[in-house]
DNA sequence: CGGATTTGACCGGCGC
DNA sequence: GCGCCGGTCAAATCCG
């Protein structure tokens, strides 16, 4: 059962920690990189289910209890031996129903499956990552994800279009009806945040999609 | 039986 | 220096 019924996504923002890499202390199995080079970004998703479908696979590699909020954030990895991303899943404490998605990293691989119910969380976190690529969106680094009142949301996603339910079915002009533009520069302050253009949108759908 | 999940322990960073 | 906290590991367990 997918309760997709009000799916409400949020691009809170992406970015690299600032702070510089450690060399790596002698632990016992060299503990990864601590400070995370890799890009990242949240977005917040009205819905109840906790771990949404983005086409890809994870691994849950770990839970723990948070500090700031009554949920426990879950840790995911890409199941892909070649792609690190990572994801931390975790309700917002302040309102139960949104849930917070962080993604660390970018896919080396398209989508093993494409998602069905839960287009919203692809179309987000394949935006954000092509936002990257072009450098449309700088964030210094993640906003305050508890505070969703004073977030600066790059783009909000009221209702999922019925067209992203579609897969295979998506073709360019279908998806730029779903591309928010409207709903950025209404939201952002204006000139802050540059609205998704072709180019972005051309990044962010694979070739393979494009012709419906 | 193989892959995914659970869960407690461990480790390092950071603030005090 | 110490304690707290977030993130990861890895063994045990579960499930198809």
């Amino acid at each position: 059962m997918r309760a997709n019924s009000d799916l409400h996504v949020c691009v809170l923002g992406y970015g690299c920690r600032s702070k510089p890499a450690p060399a790596p202390a002698p632990g016992k199995t060299m503990k990864k990189q601590k400070r995370a080079r890799h890009p990242r970004f949240a977005f917040m998703t009205k819905t109840e289910i906790d771990h949404l479908e983005d086409g890809y696979r994870w691994r849950k590699y770990g839970q723990k209890a948070v500090k700031n909020s009554p949920f426990p954030r879950s840790y995911y990895r890409c199941t892909n031996n070649k792609c690190t991303v990572k994801k931390r899943v975790e309700r917002s404490s302040d309102d139960p129903s949104v849930v917070i998605t962080t993604y660390e990293g970018q896919h080396c691989h398209h989508t093993v499956t494409f998602p069905r119910g839960a287009g919203a969380a692809t179309l987000a976190s394949q935006m954000a990552f092509s936002a990257h690529h072009h450098h449309h969106l700088v964030y210094n680094d993640l906003p305050a994800l508890h505070s969703p009142t004073t977030q600066n949301p790059l783009f909000s996603v009221p209702a999922m279009s019925s067209s992203l339910l579609q897969p295979l079915h998506c073709n360019r002009q279908e998806l730029q009806v779903a591309s928010y533009t409207t709903q950025a520069s209404s939201i952002s302050s204006p000139g802050s945040v540059p609205a998704v253009d072709k180019g972005l949108l051309d990044d962010m759908v694979p070739p393979a999609m494009r012709h419906g």
